[in-house]
DNA sequence: ACCCAGGCGGGCG
DNA sequence: CGCCCGCATGGG
């Protein structure tokens, strides 16, 4: 299927968005020209060709996208929507997270950043080869996969690959892609999906829950975790804590003294609680 | 040539 | 527990 649509929405950057680092940033091409932000990005189901055009302040603007893929026009919708973190209305996060001093600061300089959710299998995949890496080289690994297992479509592009293409490969192939020591972590993974491991079920579980049972598997740890239930499943609890997060938290909010993991994560459910996930975007 | 990267698992005290 | 180490690979 293939289609076009648009709409107008606020409180959107789409650069912003994708230059934060979530899993649109290794899937996509983001360009600028003459007052038009352009991404083009694609998922397991199909691609997206984004235009937006802002037309005032507070992020307000018109968004335009085309598809092509296996998606019906209500499908692709719901997906744009979501892969863009324009599901959700923002103003009630930016309401509550503007209190904090440092937060109204961050709001403010990257007005209209979004948190974005794509499929869990993909988010898994990307946040697994993240792990011990740059994101130059996460983008290289993702469209290498991509190429080799991923479907072609008609007009050449490619797909993200599914799991059941990554899991009858082997480690010898993923790590050809790139993926290293990472390797087994994702053939691991992707075997788990195929067989028994219910993805979906984590939609349905509590954070907690759905975050222990990611963490089963080899290579998926507290932070690659954290990342696959707020950028896969929308679960906006979660507060990934990488180096820089741990330490602006620290310098910020305990005057410089190191804390464990464990006290990163308390302070972030007592302060940001249902919202963790936009204030760690925004640090 | 050399250093290092937005974590993780395993081994240690 | 908290801390330290090695890890595949290729970009700076």
């Amino acid at each position: 299927m293939k289609g076009a649509s648009g709409f107008y929405v606020k409180d959107f950057s789409l650069e912003h968005t994708f230059a934060s680092g979530q899993v649109i940033n290794f899937v996509g091409e983001f360009g600028k020209a003459n007052g038009m932000q352009r991404l083009d990005f694609y998922t397991t189901r199909g691609i997206f060709k984004v235009s937006f055009r802002p037309t005032g302040g507070s992020g307000c603007g018109y968004l335009s996208y085309e598809y092509l893929g296996h998606y019906t026009e209500a499908d692709a919708r719901r997906a744009l929507l979501l892969s863009l973190g324009l599901h959700k209305g923002v103003s009630r996060i930016y309401a509550l997270l503007g209190k904090d001093a440092l937060l109204a600061k961050a709001i403010s300089r990257f007005y209209g950043m979004r948190v974005t959710q794509t499929d869990p299998w993909q988010t898994a995949v990307c946040f697994i080869a993240s792990q011990f890496n740059s994101i130059k080289r996460i983008r290289q690994i993702v469209h290498k996969l991509s190429r080799k297992f991923g479907e072609r479509l008609q007009d050449g592009s490619v797909l993200f690959p599914g799991a059941e293409s990554i899991a009858s490969s082997s480690v010898r192939e993923l790590a050809e892609c790139g993926l290293g020591f990472r390797a087994k972590y994702v053939l691991d993974f992707a075997r788990g999906c195929v067989s028994s491991f219910d993805l979906g079920a984590l939609y349905r579980m509590k954070y907690p829950q759905a975050k222990e049972a990611l963490m089963s598997f080899d290579g998926i740890g507290d932070k690659v975790a954290d990342c696959i239930l707020l950028f896969g499943y929308g679960k906006q609890e979660a507060f990934p804590v990488d180096v820089w997060i741990k330490r602006i938290v620290e310098k910020e909010y305990f005057k410089g003294r190191k804390q464990s993991m464990n006290a990163i994560h308390k302070f972030a459910e007592e302060k940001f609680g249902a919202y963790a996930g936009y204030a760690q975007q925004y640090l």
